[in-house]
DNA sequence: CTGAATCCTAAGTGATACTG
DNA sequence: CAGTATCACTTAGGATTCAG
């Protein structure tokens, strides 16, 4: 059931692309990182409806295996889970900025450029 | 044929991990990257042994389409086409850099890990 | 409330053969 | 040399159902 995947990568920056290339991953890790504290599953599902809770999970998953974030589980009942950010995680707080700021501006050029066309 | 997709973003950084998040298009920019000037198809293609044709020419594609790289056509024969980088591209180094030291750093966390749990 | 398990589809990828 | 077309395969993603 562990099956450990030895992932290769012609480049390093690959590597960053499969830790926070999921689907949500940087949405996932955009609403963790709004707010001090920790977030509970319900409140990342409230903040993410189009998610399935499926990929919520699995997503988290992969994230808390990359070493990005931390699950913590309180046995009560109910239970009680929440997410954080790692260290690790916050040392991704520049890169995620920086795709922000690059992907704005991408996204105005290319409503300049269609605004263009229809003229 | 010319089907026109209207790409929709939870945030902006998800549009730039869009552009450069195909399986091969870091590799493909990097090399586009290494030593100046165009590369021809063939070129790439050596540099990739890896990569099918079919996903070369593909992803180069969708490069061209994002406005990342430009694509010169030589009408003789043989045919001649060349890549290269655009401004827009230009523009993505920065990021590039950041992805790459990132992986690096996040490798060499991997490993030292790793070799702690061989014991 | 959290999340595991199953089944299913769509998309991405690859091998191969073919065209100008 | 550069690119297309087709088929086969793999995988990510999603709907649904069940469990502690």
């Amino acid at each position: 059931m562990e099956e450990q995947i030895t992932r290769s990568f012609n480049i390093p920056a690959e590597a960053t692309l499969e830790v926070i290339g999921g689907k949500w991953k940087l949405l996932i890790l955009c609403h963790l990182n709004c707010g001090p504290g920790p977030k509970r599953t319900s409140e990342l599902k409230k903040a993410i409806p189009d998610i399935t809770q499926k990929m919520l999970i699995q997503q988290l998953r992969e994230l808390e295996e990359d070493g990005i974030i931390t699950r913590t589980v309180y046995n009560q009942v109910p239970p009680k889970v929440v997410y954080e950010m790692s260290e690790l995680g916050n040392s991704l707080q520049f890169i995620l900025d920086q795709l922000g700021e690059w992907g704005e501006q991408y996204i105005r050029r290319r409503e300049w450029k269609s605004s263009c066309s229809e003229g």
